[in-house]
Parts: structure tokens; C-alpha cells; sequence
DNA sequence: GCCAACGTTGGC
DNA sequence: GCCAACGTTGGC
């Protein structure tokens, strides 16, 4: 499989690209939404992620990341103290995955939902649709490609 | 803070 | 297996 596209959203009162940024890597640990599990579960290694705050001022894609490990079984299902703690998890089976993610780049400014939604070429991506709720989001090279266009550099 | 969208749970 | 109730996400 050729190198893939994702967006991936993340609260920045939780964590932001700043955050990642100062901390070159991390485990995207959190994942409770199967649908968000099955697409962690195909990316790749040198997968390219636009990185996306959620319920900011302002929402939008603020940087890039990339995958740099492939999808393992999330820790944090195991830790009775961790608020992604899921008890009905089998430690046989987990049910919960998560991915290493590297900092790439913090855009110039953040590419604004609005904005996302003005463009045309993005009519048909997952985060433009109206109820959009899904954290993890496959994106198509033409629509990674226009929102670095949209970044400026 | 409101509320639409939508995923999950659990009774039947 | 249906579906109502409930919980969560996330834009506004």
C-alpha cells in the first residue's frame, strides 16, 4: 500500500500541536469509537496526518504529524486510573487501539473549518460533512495536498 | 450553554 | 433484533 492520508482531531486544551511540537512524538492513546479503531488499524508507517483541533477558537487543521508506529494495542484500556480505563477490554483480546504519532510541522496559522468548507475540493472530505464526529478520518492526497496549499508556507 | 448528530446500551 | 433512552462529540 502506497503512503496514505488521515486527519486526526485532538481538543488542544488536551493536547495541541504545540504540545506535540514540544514533544516530537506520541502515543495517540484514546481511541473509544470503533469506527475511529478500524482506519487506525490500516495506517501505515510514514503515514501523513493533518492534525485537527476540535473545540477551539478556532477549529481547524493546524499542522502535520506522521504515523511512526502502526496501530498496537492501546495501554491506557488497561489502567484502572487512566480516564480511557475500559473494563470490559480483554487483556487477551484488546479491544482498543493507538499509533505513534511524530511532529511534522505546525502550520503557519491554522486552516479554519470555514475555510475547509469554502473549498470546493474539499466538498466530499469527512470533516466538511455536517455531524462529522469521528476522530480518525481517511483524506485523500488531493485533499491533503489542498489544505497545505491552503497553510501557505 | 445549546443542541444536532450519532454511537452505545439494555429491556423486551 | 428492534428501538428508546442515554451519553458523547463538537460546532456555533
Amino acid at each position: 500500500m502506497a503512503q496514505a492520508y488521515w486527519l486526526m482531531k485532538s481538543e488542544p486544551s488536551a493536547f495541541s500541536i504545540d504540545d506535540l511540537a514540544e514533544e516530537k512524538r506520541t502515543s495517540w492513546e484514546g481511541i473509544r469509537n470503533y469506527q475511529a479503531r478500524n482506519l487506525l488499524r490500516e495506517t501505515k508507517a510514514g503515514d501523513q496526518v493533518l492534525f485537527y483541533h476540535s473545540s477551539a477558537d478556532p477549529t481547524g487543521v493546524a499542522g502535520i504529524a506522521k504515523v511512526v508506529r502502526e496501530a498496537y494495542p492501546d495501554p491506557a484500556q488497561f489502567d484502572r486510573k487512566s480516564e480511557y480505563f475500559d473494563p470490559k477490554s480483554p487483556r487477551a483480546e484488546p479491544r482498543w487501539l493507538t499509533v505513534d504519532l511524530a511532529f511534522v510541522r505546525k502550520f503557519p496559522r491554522v486552516v479554519t473549518l470555514g475555510e475547509l468548507k469554502a473549498n470546493p475540493a474539499l466538498a466530499k472530505m469527512a470533516v466538511t460533512q455536517r455531524g462529522s464526529r469521528l476522530s480518525v478520518q481517511p483524506v485523500t492526497l488531493e485533499e491533503f495536498r489542498a489544505v497545505l496549499a491552503m497553510a501557505g508556507r
